[in-house]
RNA sequence: GGCGCCGUACCCAAGUGGUAAGGGAGCAGUCUGCAAAACUGCGAUGCAGCGGUUCGAACCCGCUCGGCGCCUCCA
């Protein structure tokens, strides 16, 4: 999400952006899985990127210009992996190729580490046939019951970091901007990425590298072994909110802090985002109302516009700073508030609103028409017991809304008679639905789920 | 052992030399039949600890402590 919201900022800054995302559908575990199933490689991976399409889709992370496939570019890697034996970067045994980095000086650059250093951390399983234990493999050759394409070096598979490199030349050219992942793919990955790239064309690679930190758990790492693990999908499915209001409430989180740091994930993390961006909805309902008093101050509006978008535009240019660029939004909501208590005019409010949906669509925030946070309501505990498929059954309950006005007449009725009684029964009932009512000071009341 | 990221109030978090943004929670007040929302006020003499440099340090230097990652055929 890091990459998607830098992808969105430069464009927001008047950059054309190809945005261009690697999938490696051919390795062990892809082909060791597939045995076990019965099926093919592309069965299996085909199902795990769809998977991560519904995700990311929930997200609102938005589709890559690319999304180029290592099996789909077969040739550029052979091709590329030729390019480095020609220039006596690689050589091949046996039918695999391997990449010398002891031929490759500026190796190490990236991740700061000498060769030395990384000999003494070494294990043990060297394969001896290679040059260096470092030496990485740029083709391997297929063993039984793997997936191969031919090759000079006879019937194969790329290897593990070869198909990145070849995509990028493909997909951005020999140098391009901005590479990013995950902290942890600084070494060995990258690393050998630019030894590859480099190694070969001679140029430089990626301008500049983005890499960002981790999600914890409650201060934990997250791990399999360690039990607390899980996964996007899981948090959709356990929500007790929508999934539109989650997936923007875990943008939200995630926006939180800076992209470089831990990221610690929780419940209560959770919950204060939801919170935080109640405050903005609350606001946006506001601003979507006609204006009963009109007047108000367009001067000021724009003043206070301008000055977040200052403060907006300031942090994402350093460094991507979304914490700082969330607290200006912030800024700017609760200078709104302070003009609506003075008075907006209806097109000043639409301005407004506008305005918060500008700076939305680089975060990705604030797109929404309708805040329903309490729209899922989950099963009681009792029925979550029974072996059912799938164990958990969500009930979507909701009132039409012309049942809620309906409701809410009455209850402006019983308070006319002063009936407070029935009044707040009605609030009451409301409440158990999900429904929040706010009386205005004009007498009418406004209702959000 | 080597290379990194991080440690700021109850919680989240910005801030890389000029005297601690912002949000959430909480408390008090305004408004209100009550509530909700909004607004106003309160809230770290201190930034993991110790020492140093400086007129001045959360920020620079050194040491220590704590959390996490990488150093491996997971990409």
């Amino acid at each position: 999400m890091v990459f998607d919201v830098l992808r969105r900022y430069l464009e927001y800054s008047g950059y054309a952006v190809t945005f261009v995302k690697n999938f490696t559908d051919v390795d062990d575990k892809i082909i060791k899985r597939a045995n076990e199933q019965g099926v093919s490689c592309d069965t299996v991976t085909s199902k795990y990127i769809q998977a991560y399409h519904e995700d990311m889709g929930k997200l609102r992370i938005r589709a890559a210009t690319e999304e180029p496939k290592a099996t789909e570019h077969i040739a550029d890697i052979i091709h590329l992996t030729e390019r480095l034996i020609n220039k006596g970067l690689a050589y091949v045994v046996d039918g695999d190729v391997y990449f010398e980095v002891s031929q490759y000086p500026e190796y190490g650059r990236l991740s700061k580490r000498r060769l030395e250093d990384l000999q003494a951390g070494a294990r043990v399983d060297v394969d001896e046939r290679k040059r260096h234990p470092m030496d990485f493999a740029l083709w391997k050759s297929s063993k039984s019951g793997e997936p191969a394409w031919e090759s000079p070096w006879g019937p194969g598979r790329p290897g593990w970091h070869i198909e990145c490199s070849a995509m990028s030349i493909r997909h951005l050219g020999e140098t391009f901007d901005i590479h990013g992942g995950g902290m942890d793919l600084i070494f060995p990955h990258h690393e050998n990425e630019i030894a590859q790239s480099c190694g070969a064309t001679g140029k430089e690679f990626a301008r500049y590298w983005i890499h960002n930190g981790f999600v914890q758990i409650n201060k934990e790492k997250m791990s399999k072994s360690l039990g607390n693990f899980f996964t996007i999908r899981e948090i959709f499915e356990k929500s007790e909110w929508s999934e539109a209001v989650t997936g923007e409430i875990l943008r939200y989180f995630l926006l939180s802090t800076h992209y470089h740091g831990p990221l610690d994930f929780s419940d209560q993390a959770l919950k204060e985002a939801k919170n935080a961006l109640n405050g903005f909805y609350d606001l946006f309902n506001r601003l979507k109302e006609t204006a009963e008093s009109g007047g108000g101050d367009g001067g000021s509006l724009q003043t206070a516009i301008e000055r977040s978008k200052k403060s907006f535009t300031q942090a994402m240019d350093d460094d991507l700073n979304t914490s700082a660029a969330v607290a200006a939004l912030q800024g700017l909501r609760s200078d709104m508030n302070k003009l609506l208590r003075v008075g907006l005019s209806t097109e000043d409010r639409q301005t407004a609103r506008q305005a918060f949906r500008s700076f939305g669509v680089v975060l990705g925030l604030f797109q929404l028409d309708r805040w329903d946070f309490n729209v899922r309501i989950v099963p009681k505990p009792a029925q979550l017991v029974l072996e059912t498929f799938p164990p958990t059954v969500m009930v979507t309950k909701q009132m039409v809304e012309a049942e809620i006005d309906g409701k809410v007449a009455e209850r402006i009725e019983a308070k006319k008679r002063r009936d407070f009684k029935r009044a707040d029964d009605i609030r009451a009932e409301l409440k158990s639905l999900g429904i929040a009512l706010e009386d205005k000071p004009d007498g009418t009341t406004r209702w959000k789920r």
